[in-house]
DNA sequence: TGCCACAGGATTGGATCCAATAACAAGACT
DNA sequence: AGTCTTGTTATTGGATCCAATCCTGTGGCA
């Protein structure tokens, strides 16, 4: 799990902040946590039982990772994007994932093909929307698995982070027969990836991410209107 | 200065952890403390006048900027890059930031192409390292400096920084009429900006970045041997 | 009624002290 | 000789306390 952020080779999360970081990750993932939602510093201590100082610790971590996002003296949230912030997103995801998708598809091994495969016969075999986010990010992480920039994959695994509450409030209004789509673009990266195609793999994931966005951002209703995203209470 | 990660919209840096991170920001950009370099936080606490708390706010702020690396129980230290790994982040930028600059670009008012030939005007009326650094970095800011996405822009400069020292390093060692390549790949780009193309733009902001990624990447006496990149001491 | 000043509570930022961990060196045992 | 063990020291991680800042609500005043 997140092991883009391991910054101990070796062991794992044996430092208290780390833990900490990574449960609030999860919950803000989960959709727990929702955007908007205050972390206050006294309740995550309590909660979590250790004092604030790794608490603080932790949602630097985050906020290094684009989950949360502090304002001096008045603390920390879960970021409210607008439809603005997430369209920019999901265009900087259209640029650099192909990148990614090419660095890491030469040195995908047959292990890597088997899973992918298993992955996606399994999004064509269900349909809850929970488990759907959770298989979709498993099989493009897969398919990015083999980069061996560490960078790249860190930010690539950014940029999926920071959407992911929007991806799931989209899924849930969705149209039934979008998975229709999705599952052919994915059979067609699915294929290039095996041919070890870099241009058709580039082709069809850029039209994935691209069409995702497209969709997306035409449900307006998904976002708040850009006024409160200062962090500051509206002036009714 | 560092616009991009102003966290208090109104203040500045009145918090304590800013001010060290951006002392500490300005020390790394500047070449002062180079790759490879421990930054022991007693010793950082006593030169910058503040105790241990704010110094490690500072060390994760820098960390959440790909300017500093922490280790768990062992530090934090200015990151040493491999040539792959500058090849990677300029492989990155050359994704990237055509998208920075299509986005900031129908935005550019008439101030911003007069800054951009003034700057332009300098950098070939002058010979020094450092200043040239300063200025081209100042050149392409200002080309993005219009886009409307935080995010896209924070994410920008993120690139440079990580690989400002590797630049500078390159510089000194490079061939003197490469200066006159550099002049002509900002005077197309200049031109596609005034024009307002978009497709110029990307063209040449992306040959610009990868050509210098090329030459860059062809001297790797620039770079330690990946072995000693692990933060541990060589088994000799 | 509307607005500004001010005080009280809540919350974060920073300092100091203590605990835990890791690199290092010296010594014992095979 | 080499390796494993074991103290020692340097350095980071965490807890508690205090200071500074911000938000809120209340009261005075035009």
């Amino acid at each position: 799990m997140s092991p883009a952020h391991a910054r101990d080779p070796r062991g794992s999360d044996s430092v208290r902040s780390q833990r900490i970081a990574g449960i609030l990750r999860d919950e803000i993932l989960a959709g727990d946590l929702t955007p908007g939602t205050w972390l206050r510093q006294d309740e995550l201590a309590a909660r979590l039982g250790a004092s604030r100082i790794p608490v603080r610790e932790a949602l630097r971590i985050l906020e290094s990772e684009g989950l949360t996002e502090s304002f001096p003296n008045r603390g920390a949230r879960v970021p409210v994007l607008s439809l603005e912030d997430v369209n920019t997103y999901y265009r900087m995801r259209e640029r650099l994932e192909p990148l990614t998708l090419t660095e890491s598809l030469s040195r995908l091994t047959d292990q890597h093909l088997a899973r992918l495969e298993r992955i996606q016969d399994e999004i064509e075999n269900q349909s809850d929307i929970n488990r759907f986010l959770l298989l979709d990010r498993d099989f493009h992480m897969t398919s990015y698995s083999a980069c061996p920039s560490g960078h790249l994959l860190a930010m690539t695994e950014r940029l999926w982070n920071s959407t992911q509450h929007y991806r799931r409030a989209f899924m849930v209004l969705a149209d039934p027969d979008r998975a229709t789509i999705v599952n052919a673009e994915h059979r067609l990266i699915l294929d290039a990836v095996r041919r070890r195609d870099p241009e058709d793999c580039e082709r069809y994931l850029t039209g994935h991410i691209r069409r995702t966005r497209v969709e997306l951002t035409a449900h307006p209703e998904l976002f708040v209107d850009s006024d409160d995203a200062s962090g500051r209470p509206a002036v009714s």
